[in-house]
DNA sequence: TTGAAAGCGGTACCAC
DNA sequence: GTGGTACCGCTTTCAA
């Protein structure tokens, strides 16, 4: 940016052509002669014009970039980096940049340029958030969100937890694991997703007419607060197979309890939420991937379909987790 | 963006001042008089004014962004995400946008447009890597990488691996552990901080006359792997230390060696580098945390001391990790 | 202390 | 098929 680059003028002038020619040619609608066209493009690949963005979006009245919030509170889990990237993949695709968005800006700067937002799992009250609601551009959010008015909430993609809880522990049960405990964080709003499986493990039990064993812990518990739970768990000895709410938690959970069992000899079946398979290993019967990924990949498809054409009413969509063994 | 808002203009005219007066008043250089500047401001307020960020950047060559590129194979590590947000905080301080750079776009489309790099770990041969050199803007790293030619390279930014490992050990062994062992990942290239850390782990022993344990492990380790390690570390009697190279596995090797230990009657002082202090627990003796979210932060105002002068050669500067009891 | 005017690099719309 | 020209909203320079 700083130096001077190649612009669309430097292009005419050296070919001859006027501004509007070399244009028309450099985007592809079928004005120009296919020759000229060619040359056009030899020139540009050559002295390596790169279109000026600035110029562009001053002009289409479009920032070429869309904005992600991920609320601090959520930051550290590791589910929210394969999806911050699964994003900036999508957004790459239609030549977006992706801003990802932190606290608000201070008095008065000029507001991050987006086209459309991604809110994802934000909690009641952010303030962020009640910010963005002022943006003139769409907003998607992934996961519920009660802070959003209907009408400026584009569109909302979410992951079935309630249904895919229900879908694991029918398999745990299938695999001859009955009486499964859910480990679960100490439940925040009601549309949060560990407020979800809850409610999920909870119908689950009661659809199957069996006693539920809930047990919760601090989203970043010490080695101690684990060992408790894990206590607290095995206490009751018809539980025969544990489901965690979340990854982080189910790695080290899966230590303890290989000890665990191994001095008592009982046998646990384990389950899990997967937030990235790269952190994911084999120590569990079955497991709920929940694809962050393509979560993200999705969730930014979304945004560019209402971006191209503004909904009338707020659209809903699901994002498949997939069952892993 | 897309439907139309309050311009300068529309301010100026409604207030019968020139576009030019409004604007100075606007960012406050002292032309204005203090009256017509408050008048401005108000109605700027009122209206909710926001500086079109394209226009600003068409006119002042600047893209009001900078980009951050993290490696894919390094993504899912939890350092990265704090890192990451620091950088994005620092970098709205100075109304800058982060954008996340991924692959590279394809075929032809204009570029990110960013005022600067910050490129984080990436290995020698990274394509992403090739093509950001050919941006005419600085680039910083953050870690040191050989890919970069030093003219295109305006600063560094490094941790002291070598040297803070051996500040950890000293420490240990002023807590009473004598005989640490490095559980450290397979060495990546021969500047990764895997590399560096081995490096100041071998010569710490060197100097202190001890013999040195390595042993490595994959970077996503299976329970089995994590059991495997550590068995073999436990297997020199003389051990009664362990430092891990990276958190991610240090949580969950802390709860093997729990049990491992208190079946044996064995003790052995934990120590290891942390990454975030949200998942930190406090089954260690020692820590090194990292601070990436600082780290982050002090990338980003390294890149912008070089945006907003370029260096004529490559400016050197150490980000401080911190021992943590 | 204020205003007028000329751009920045594209795109859109009009003529030819 | 091609060229001319008026913008987009802001910063900058020069003049009053």
């Amino acid at each position: 940016m700083n130096r001077r680059s190649v612009t669309i003028v430097d292009l005419a002038e050296s070919l001859g052509l006027s501004k509007t020619t070399v244009a028309d040619a450099l985007k592809g609608s079928g004005r120009v002669a296919e020759s000229t066209r060619r040359r056009v493009l030899e020139a540009a690949g050559e002295r390596g014009y790169m279109a000026n963005r600035a110029a562009q979006q001053l002009r289409t009245r479009s920032a070429g970039a869309i904005g992600l919030y991920i609320p601090p509170k959520v930051r550290s889990m590791s589910f929210y980096m394969p999806f911050a990237l699964g994003v900036a993949d999508e957004a790459s695709h239609h030549a977006w940049d992706l801003t990802l968005l932190t606290r608000w800006p201070r008095n008065g700067k000029p507001a991050n340029q987006v086209d459309g937002v991604i809110v994802i799992d934000a909690l009641p009250g952010d303030p962020v958030v009640k910010r963005l609601i002022d943006l003139p551009v769409p907003i998607v959010t992934a996961g519920r969100s009660t802070d959003i008015p209907p009408d400026r909430l584009a569109a909302v993609i979410e992951i079935e937890y309630e249904r895919m809880c229900g879908v694991v522990l029918d398999r745990l049960e299938a695999l001859g694991a009955g009486r499964p405990a859910l480990v679960s964080p100490v439940a925040g709003d009601d549309l949060s997703w560990s407020r979800q499986l809850q409610r999920g493990y909870q119908s689950w039990c009661d659809r199957q007419r069996k006693p539920s064993h809930l047990v919760t812990m601090p989203t970043f518990p010490t080695t101690d607060d684990l060992a408790t739970a894990m206590a607290k768990v095995l206490a009751v000895q018809e539980i025969d197979a544990i489901l965690f709410a979340w990854q982080d938690i189910a790695t080290r959970a899966a230590i303890q309890l290989d000890h665990l069992c191994s001095t008592t000899g009982r046998s646990v079946s384990l389950a899990t939420i997967v937030s990235s398979m790269d952190h994911f290993n084999n120590a569990y019967l079955t497991a709920l991937d929940l694809r962050p990924h393509l979560f993200g990949q999705s969730a930014a498809r979304l945004l560019r379909e209402v971006v191209v054409e503004p909904p009338n009413r707020t659209i809903h969509r699901l994002h498949e987790a997939k069952l892993v063994e």
